[in-house]
DNA sequence: AACTAAAACTAACAAGTGTTAGTTTAATAT
DNA sequence: ATATTAAACTAACACTTGTTAGTTTTAGTT
């Protein structure tokens, strides 16, 4: 079975929308229509369109957090913990392609759980910050800059969710040690 | 004199508030208030929603694939050429940030122009390619993936608009050279 | 066959959408 | 002063929005 229940139906192929127009672009009936119904039945499924937003950042986030403090208290060297972020990265896009859209591109959407979905997203942030300035401290990384790394580290894996879909055909265990290559050496020979 | 006329402070406005909200989700109603106007004076000087989108977009990207093609007809070497275009990204980003916004989550609300904007993005980005291609070709680059170092590079320029507005007091020019470093050299020590 | 519950339906709502028509105001030139 | 013009206004339009209420259909259980 691909959907576990009708809400989960629901919320999947919202992200799919979501991801093509945005979260405002895409009214119920598009929603409804995808899926074959009348906008009304959605309700009984759902809620709202906010709680279907909801859903699919908020999980995504979760995970995105809770893996990263995992990774920051292993006691790896820094450089195999940021491999271990970017590996975080592909696999989690790779299996959820639409709904990182919405989670960079629709958060500011967010009603109720903006607040939760902030601190989520500062935990994280923070904790990789963590992982660079302890690469720096024990001689693993260049003494630069640390936001400057963190900011091309995370722009690049944030954007995975527009690339990895245009490769189907995709070896992702070789990508994910090319990307962290390129990511960590850069790319002067 | 802050604003050319009073069609480019709608233009500058609305751009403001689509960094914030996106395109769709920002009405004429919301673009007037924050003139001091009523929506339908909007039309004495723009004549529809769309075209203020489409101007923000279209000059903007007109930029970026001219100034690409004169740093890739350029005679520099690659390693050059790669920092240009990271200065090319930079001061652009930091001349027009809002409307940066718009041209990385708003392009595929364009209509008549859409055509005209992928075409355009395109060009860009088979220049990148080739500025890359032709570095590991003469032995400037290591001989990697082409399309990860493209995609690597350019999540991060096309991010600038999210990160330069958080540093205020930011020293454009160092903060490029930092950004070239990490970019083409890495972070590994 | 009768009952139940899930999930679809139709119809409608109140509010909000981009946009137009026609009018008034404000500023400038004759 | 008068005429002109740019740019604001009010009022309204046709349509779309998320959502609710009430009803019918579908499918499984007794």
């Amino acid at each position: 079975m691909k959907y576990e229940t009708r809400k989960d139906e629901i919320i999947q192929t919202s992200a799919v929308l979501f991801q093509k127009k945005g979260y405002s672009a895409v009214t119920m009936r598009d929603i409804a229509k995808a899926m074959g119904i009348k906008a009304a039945s959605l309700y009984n499924h759902i809620k709202s369109k906010q709680e279907i937003l909801s859903e699919i950042i908020i999980s995504l986030a979760e995970q995105f957090t809770e893996q990263m403090k995992i990774i920051k208290n292993s006691d790896d060297n820094s450089i195999d913990k940021l491999k271990q972020i970017v590996a975080l990265h592909v696999n989690t896009t790779s299996n959820n392609q639409f709904g990182m859209a919405s989670l960079n591109n629709d958060w500011m959407h967010l009603e109720a759980e903006l607040e939760y979905y902030l601190k989520l997203r500062k935990n994280y942030e923070n904790d990789f910050r963590g992982v660079i300035e302890e690469g720096i401290q024990g001689s693993e990384l260049i003494n630069g800059n640390p936001e400057v790394m963190l900011f091309s580290l995370l722009s690049t894996l944030r954007s995975l969710y527009i690339w990895l879909p245009k490769k189907e055909d995709l070896d992702i265990e070789k990508f994910t040690t090319e990307l962290s290559l390129v990511l960590i050496n850069g790319i002067n020979k």
